[in-house]
DNA sequence: ATGAAAGCGCTAACAG
DNA sequence: CTGTTAGCGCTTTCAT
C-alpha cells in the first residue's frame, strides 16, 4: 500500500511554504504574485510524483464537491436511461461527476435520496421528480441551491426545468391517426398524475374534440406489475372492439400493448393501428415498424447541463428561473398508416 | 437559507460534550458506558431537530464514503442500465450509494474515470473493465481497494469478478441450430479482445468442430458507428448467401443485424435464424420473436454486491479472491425454429 | 460515564 | 512573493 502523499510532503520537498503549493496548484499564483518559476516547479513537481489533493479535504473546506445528484424514474428504461448517458457524458466534460439514483416512482424513496444528496453536498440536483416531492423540492430552491427538473413539472414549485411539449405531441399524433381514417382512438396511460402525463392526455382530448369525437381513454394503475398492466390492456381490447387505433404515453405502456396486441392475434395496423410516445431500438424495429412520438433527448440533455451549470456557476442571477419546453417530432411509420385491402 | 445544525449545537442544547453525542450516534453508548437515558435523549432531541453528521466532515475522519463506483461500458445499453438498476438498489438498501460512469470501451477515459474514484475516496469499485486497464485495476487489487470485476476479465489480472460462462451458451446455441438443420451457422462478433466476447466464440467454435464444420465469423471493428456497423453486417450476408443461421455476440450487433436483415428483405427464420446473446423487451417482442442467449442478471447483480460488501466489511478475509462463473440460459423462439414448408 | 483535545488534508486570509 | 494560522465538522483516544 503506498503512502499519499500530501499537499505537505510537496512543499516540504520544494522546500516552500504549503500555502503557495496550494495557491499554484489552485491558478491563483498570478494573483499572489508568485514567481512564474516558482509556480512552474511546483507543478512539474507535482505532475512527477502524481500528486492528486484530496478531494474529501477540499469539498470540506470549500463546500463544492463537483458532484451533481442525477434522479431518474428508472434507469431501466431506455428513455432515462439515454438521457442520463448523455448528462453524464456532457457533466464530465464540464469537470461535474454524476450520483445517480432511481425513484421507480416511489415519494419515500426520493425523500431519502433528496436527504442523501444533501448530506453528500452534491453541488446541483437533476431531477425527474415524483409527485409528492413539492416540500423538498421547493426547499431546496428556496435555499439556493442549483435544480433541474426535468421530463414533468412539480405543481406549484417554481423551479428550473427542461420538459417536453407533451401536449403537442399528442394532438399530432391524434390527428394523424383521425386523417388516416381511424375512427375510435383510444388513449392508454398511466395515473401517476404528474404532469407530462396530464399534457399528454390533455393533447389527446384536444384533438379528439376538434374532431368531435369523444374520448376512450384507459387509465392503468401505475403500481401495478407488468403483467398486471398487460392483462388490464388486453381487458380493454377485448371490451372495446370497435376501437381500431391506440396511443400509448409512455414507452412500456407500448410495449405492454404489443404484447396483449399480440396475446389477442391482432393485426397491426389492419386490426389496429399504433402510436407511442418515446422512440427505441424496439419501435423502430419491431414489425411492422412502430410510429412514435420522440423526445429531442439530446437537445434535452444540452439544456439541462447548461441550466444546471448557469445556476452553478453564475451566481448573480440570482432567483433566476428558466423553464424550457422542447417540441417532440411525430415519425410516421406502418403501425398508423391505413392498408387498403 | 436555513442554518445547518452542527453536532456541537446539539451537544450544547443538551449540555453534554461533543464526544458523548458522537458516540452515541454512532452505536457506541454501550460500549463507552454512556447511560440509556443520556442516549435516549440524545436520539430524541436529534430526531426532533432532524440533525443530518455532514457526510464529508465524517468521510475525512473515518476516510469510509460509503460510496461505490461503477463503472460500466453504457449505460444506454439494456444489459448494462438493468445490472446498473439491480446494484443499485442492491446497495442502498446496504447503506451504499452508486456513482457511475460509462467507458465506452475507451481505455483513456476509464483510466480518468479510476482516477476520480480514487480521488473521491470511493469504497469499492464495481468495473467492467475496457482492455487496457490491467495495471490501474491491478495497483487497485495490491493496495487491497475491494474491487469487483463484472462481464469480462483482465487477462494477468487476479481480481474478485462475476461473470457468465459465454462459451456455454454460446455451444448450446450453436449445437440448436445445427440440431435443428441449418447448416451454415455464422458468428458475428466485435473484435475488442475482451475475454466475454472471446468465450462466446470459443463455445461457437467448439460446437462447429464437433458437427465438423468450418467457421464462418464476422468481426465487426468494435470503433464503428452504428451504420457502419448495419454496413459490414449487410456485405457480408451478401457474401455469403449460403448462410442460413447467424448468431450474434451481444445485443447491439443483434439489433444491427435485424438492420441489416430486414434491409435485405430477408425473412426470419425461412431465410436465415437468428439467436443473439443477452435478452430484452425488443428480443422477446419482435416478429417472430427471437431465441436469445440469457444472462441472470438478478443473480449477477447479487453476487456482485454480495462479493464486494463481503470485501468491504470483511476485512479479515485478506487477499482472498471471489470469482463466481455463473451459467446463461438459452432461450428458445421462433427465429431459430426450422419451419417446413 | 463524560469531556478535552488532537487531528483527517486542505484553503485562504493575513501578516510579513 | 512567502509563511503562519485558523478553521471546515466530525471521530476517537485518553484522562478524569
Amino acid at each position: 500500500m503506498k503512502k499519499k502523499t500530501l499537499i505537505r510532503d510537496i512543499a516540504q520537498h520544494l522546500d516552500v511554504s504549503i500555502a503557495t503549493v496550494s495557491l499554484v496548484l489552485n491558478g491563483k499564483a498570478k494573483e499572489n504574485r508568485i514567481s512564474d518559476a516558482l509556480a512552474e516547479k511546483v507543478l512539474t513537481y507535482v505532475e512527477e510524483v502524481g500528486y492528486k489533493p484530496n478531494q474529501l479535504a477540499k469539498s470540506l473546506r470549500t463546500g463544492k464537491t463537483h458532484v451533481i445528484g442525477l434522479i431518474v424514474e428508472d434507469i431501466a428504461n431506455s428513455f432515462f436511461a439515454t438521457v442520463a448517458g448523455l448528462i453524464e457524458k456532457k457533466a464530465l466534460e464540464r469537470g461535474y461527476r454524476i450520483i445517480y439514483c432511481s425513484t421507480n416512482n416511489d415519494t419515500a424513496k426520493t425523500s431519502d435520496l433528496l436527504t442523501m444528496f444533501q448530506e453528500r453536498h452534491v453541488d446541483g440536483y437533476v431531477v425527474a421528480p415524483p409527485n409528492g416531492v413539492e416540500e423538498e423540492i421547493g426547499a431546496l430552491v428556496r435555499n439556493g441551491k442549483p435544480v433541474v427538473l426535468f421530463d414533468r413539472l412539480l405543481p406549484g414549485v417554481l423551479a428550473n426545468a427542461v420538459v417536453v411539449d407533451g401536449a403537442a405531441g399528442t394532438s399530432q399524433a391524434t390527428r394523424h391517426l383521425l386523417s388516416q381514417g381511424f375512427s375510435s382512438v383510444a388513449f392508454v396511460t398511466i395515473n401517476s398524475g404528474q404532469t407530462q402525463m396530464l399534457g399528454r392526455r390533455q393533447g389527446y382530448a384536444q384533438a379528439m374534440r376538434e374532431y368531435g369525437l369523444s374520448e376512450l381513454v384507459l387509465e392503468v394503475d401505475f403500481l401495478l406489475e407488468r403483467e398486471q398492466m398487460i392483462q388490464r390492456i388486453h381487458e380493454f381490447l377485448r371490451a372495446n372492439p370497435l376501437c381500431d387505433a391506440i396511443l400509448f404515453s409512455t414507452n412500456y405502456l407500448s410495449v405492454y400493448g404489443l404484447e396483449a396486441i399480440s396475446r389477442l392475434g391482432l393485426r397491426i395496423p389492419e386490426d389496429i393501428a399504433i402510436v407511442s410516445f418515446d422512440d427505441s431500438d424496439l419501435f423502430r424495429l419491431y414489425s411492422p415498424t412502430i410510429t412514435v412520438i420522440a423526445q429531442p433527448m439530446e437537445v434535452m440533455a444540452d439544456n439541462i447541463i447548461g441550466t444546471l451549470l448557469t445556476a452553478l456557476e453564475g451566481g448573480d442571477e440570482k432567483g433566476r428561473t428558466t423553464q424550457v419546453q422542447l417540441p417532440p417530432s411525430l415519425l410516421i411509420r406502418q403501425s398508423s398508416i391505413r392498408r387498403v385491402h
